[in-house]
Parts: structure tokens; C-alpha cells; sequence
DNA sequence: CTCCGCCCTAGTG
DNA sequence: CACTAGGGCGGA
């Protein structure tokens, strides 16, 4: 394995990989990660001032500082995001090196459609089925199970009543759909959308089955590499009502109530406001109490 | 524009 | 058995 010179202080591996962005992944008794990146085999085996990696096919460096946005310079966005809110520092010291993952807008349309009133540990599965079901095996020397991530060419050519087979409920409509609806765009993949303009993706996305707002910011941030998308879920919206906008409590999350409250979050923290969204999401989500 | 019931399933109290 | 888990959709 190579070594990488970046500590767990800008890259904590366990905390990012299981922070509810990316489902694939899985810890070996030994305190190593594999997964897939696409067609690529990744082993991490962090450590306190660095991580050892290997990819298969071997020395794809450039997959593995793509994939965990290492151009990112994590400590000015905390000076950036304390600077904003003092509080946010206690965020920031329970979650430090948490980042966001640059994947692939398949992968994450697929994972999030999914995602809706599910819970992470069958999302994982799910996800597991999916690319067992429509990848390709990669045989890795230190891999024993490894599967490429789906695409939604592969998904396309599940039919509905295989996915409702594999459990994936009423889901299964929207994953078949989306297969059929991106092969009749003459397209391969979301690729293409990295070109519009932000805005303009999100309404093609929203476009399509199973495809709201949420998800659609989900695919911006994760999977487009749009920082300052904000997903808005349950526990998002409960801090920023508290924290920025009291005068929405109790209202149901309509679009309108949706885009306030992305855009109160995103006025405060700035242009890498989906990176903090991700620490406010883990805060709420580790947290063990009931809410207010 | 807002509200509400429904969609599937597995895990929890 | 009741309830919930990181939504979206269609009808009222």
C-alpha cells in the first residue's frame, strides 16, 4: 500500500465514509475501508497522521483526491464557518475531517431515491443489491466482494418486479423508471448535467420520478460537486428553524418553506454551506436524546 | 399554495 | 401491535 500525508484532523475515512453520503463502503476487522468509485477497487487504511491506500487497477491516486475532494482546504473553512457562527465550533470539534465526497450523479440519484423513509443500514443494502445486481465484480487481490457502483444504463435494465423481488418497495417504480427515462434521453448517464448551470439541473432532475427537491440537492452536492447545495432534511430544517428562522416552526415543508430555509443557511455559513449542512446532519443524527 | 394519505419493508419499543 | 426511518406524488 501507498502512503497519503493527511491527517485524520483534514480526513477522518470512518467518520466521512459513514456519514450517510456514500452507502458502499465496509470496515475490515482490521480497521481498513473497501469500496467501489466507480469501476475502481479502493482500499484505505487510515491513520493518525496519514492513510495508507491502494486502488485496483493499482495507482489510480487521482480517483481516490477526487473522490474525497482533497483540494478542499478544510481548515479555511472552519475559520470561514466559525468566523460566520462562534457555535459552529463545537461542531466542527466533534466532527473534525468530515467531508463531503465527490461521486458520481448515478450513484447518487440511485442511493437517495432510496433513501426516502428508509433508514441508513437498508439504504446500505439496497445499494449492495443494486450494484451486485448491475455491475461488474472487481477483481481486486485484497477485495473477496467487490462490486462496481451502479450506473443508471445498468439500473435501466432491471425490470420493476426484479426490484420489488431484491425489497426495494415502492422504490422499485422510480429506479426502473429512471433507467428507461435516461436511456430515452439518448444520454448515458447525469454527466452532462455538470455543464448546466445549477439551477437549470436542478429543474431537469426534478423532472424525473422520485426525483424532489431533497433528492435533487442531494445529487448537486454529492454527486455534481455544488458546495453550496444545501439538502434539507428533518434534522437540517429543525436547526435552522431553532438557530435563523423561529418564524418557520410548525409550518409544513412546502417549496417555499424549503428554499427559505436553504437560503438562511447558505446566507450564514457561505458558498461551502453543503459542507457544513453535512456536520449539522451528523449532530442531529448521533444525537441520542429526544428534540425540543 | 397548503395539507394529507399513501407508497414498501425492516427494525424497534 | 404501533411506530418510525434522511421523500415524493397525487388528490382534495
Amino acid at each position: 500500500m501507498e502512503w497519503a500525508g493527511i491527517p485524520a484532523a483534514e480526513l477522518n475515512i470512518p467518520l466521512t465514509l459513514t456519514s450517510g453520503q456514500s452507502f458502499g463502503w465496509h470496515e475490515l476487522e482490521n480497521g481498513r475501508w473497501i469500496g467501489a468509485v466507480g469501476e475502481t477497487g479502493v482500499l484505505l487504511e487510515p491513520e493518525e497522521d496519514g492513510f495508507r491506500w491502494a486502488t485496483w487497477p493499482e495507482g489510480r491516486w487521482d480517483v481516490i483526491q477526487r473522490y474525497l475532494a482533497l483540494d478542499v482546504d478544510i481548515e479555511g473553512l472552519y475559520r470561514t464557518w466559525t468566523a460566520a457562527d462562534a457555535s459552529f465550533a463545537l461542531l466542527i470539534e466533534r466532527f473534525r475531517g468530515l467531508r463531503v465526497l465527490r461521486q458520481s450523479a448515478d450513484t447518487v440519484l440511485c442511493a437517495f431515491v432510496c433513501s426516502s423513509c428508509n433508514n441508513v443500514p437498508r439504504i446500505a443494502r439496497m445499494i449492495r443489491a443494486l450494484a451486485r445486481m448491475t455491475g461488474r465484480r472487481i477483481i481486486a487481490p485484497w477485495a473477496a466482494d467487490l462490486f462496481a457502483e451502479p450506473s443508471l444504463t445498468h439500473v435501466g435494465r432491471l425490470a420493476e418486479d426484479v426490484l420489488r423481488e431484491a425489497g426495494f418497495g415502492y422504490r422499485a417504480r422510480y429506479l426502473a423508471q429512471l433507467g428507461t427515462r435516461i436511456a430515452a434521453q439518448g444520454t448515458d448517464s447525469l454527466s452532462e448535467l455538470a455543464f448546466l448551470r445549477w439551477d437549470e439541473a436542478r429543474t431537469r432532475l426534478m423532472a424525473l420520478p422520485g426525483v424532489g427537491p431533497k433528492v435533487a440537492d442531494c445529487v448537486g452536492l454529492f454527486g455534481l460537486g455544488h458546495d453550496h447545495v444545501i439538502p434539507v432534511d428533518r434534522h437540517v430544517r429543525r436547526y435552522v428553524v431553532s438557530r435563523h428562522r423561529p418564524d418557520l416552526a410548525g409550518k409544513s415543508l412546502t417549496t417555499n418553506v424549503y428554499t427559505a430555509l436553504a437560503s438562511a443557511f447558505r446566507g450564514i455559513m457561505g458558498p461551502y454551506a453543503g459542507w457544513a449542512q453535512q456536520y449539522v446532519f451528523m449532530a442531529a443524527r448521533t444525537r441520542r436524546d429526544s428534540d425540543s
